[in-house]
DNA sequence: AGTGCGACCCGAACGC
DNA sequence: TGCGTTCGGGTCGCAC
């Protein structure tokens, strides 16, 4: 399940494998990945070719002449540069030929993932763009500005930090792993949230999303030579997906609970 | 407006 | 070569 440190890396990676190549063809296997018109992204794509990677939140977004193909991987999006001739296998599903007889490869075996097309001048326009709030590594995300956003709230701590308009690129996991280090109970109610709260949580979700960037090399295996990235990262968390282990802080066994329809693991414990 | 929940998917895990 | 059912997870769209 990328989130924004493996989307972060997923851009590193395809940064220095596809900028400057001219697009021969483009197949669409699975149509509905791609919510722009099929003809128009094909026509748009054909003859151009990708200048830089950029990234908001957990959206991709790669620059052409005059547009931006946005790509988020939802939960197991991945992509692959294979050579052309190579057979296609379940679950690619777009195929973006260089005239250098390579291809770029979307995987998904869920479908989740989703791209569009949108004109340069249209980019902060778009709502995937406009609803991301503040990033992790963002200098202006602060605690002050968390506890502004939590007035009125009545949502779980849970369930707020996975809202990406105020905090942009926390999954599930990560959601667990800051309110795990932030000493917070996923069921707290933002009404209850002190300042000096919101200091852990932000300092947390910095200092978790800064690691997890940083190991980008050593948490990011390359299985294949033709394999883009993937996420390996279970060997870091502290409580998510770990039910029935021992709190790595006080040897308390780990809980799992629903919050918001969502799987969320904690220490009953550390988190008050 | 804010909140909650079903839908979208399909492989893995589970139940029998 | 077991088969049918349940679950999960990011985001959207709809209902309230």
């Amino acid at each position: 399940m990328p989130e924004i440190a493996e989307v972060e890396t997923v851009r590193n990676t395809l940064k220095k494998r596809i900028l400057n190549k001219k697009i021969k063809d483009v197949k669409i296997l699975y149509a509905k990945i791609i919510e722009s018109d099929l003809e128009e992204f094909k026509q748009i794509l054909i003859g151009n070719e990708f200048k830089d990677i950029l990234r908001v939140g957990k959206w991709l977004i790669f620059e052409l002449k005059d547009y931006y193909l946005l790509s988020h991987l939802r939960m197991e999006g991945k992509y692959f540069i294979k050579n052309s001739d190579e057979e296609i296998v379940k679950h690619e599903h777009i195929i973006i030929t260089f005239t250098d007889n390579t291809d770029l490869r979307y995987h998904d075996t869920r479908k989740f993932g989703r791209m569009k097309i949108v004109k340069k001048e249209d980019l902060y326009k778009t709502k995937e763009i406009q609803k991301q709030g503040k990033e992790p590594l963002d200098k202006t995300l602060t605690s002050d500005y968390l506890l502004e956003k939590l007035s009125g709230k009545k949502m779980p701590m849970k369930t707020l930090l996975l809202d990406q308009e105020i905090i942009s690129g926390l999954g599930n996991i990560y959601a667990d792993e800051v309110l795990f280090a932030s000493g917070i109970h996923p069921l707290r109610k933002p009404s209850d949230i002190t300042k000096n709260d919101c200091e852990k949580i932000i300092k947390s979700a910095k200092e978790i999303i800064e690691s997890a960037i940083l190991n980008g090399g050593t948490t990011i295996k390359s299985y294949t030579s033709s394999l883009g990235v993937i996420g390996n990262y279970q060997n870091f968390l502290k409580v998510h997906k770990r039910e029935g282990l021992p709190c790595p802080k006080c040897g308390a066994l780990i809980k799992r609970i629903k919050v918001g329809g969502r799987s969320t693991y904690f220490c009953e414990k550390c988190q008050k």
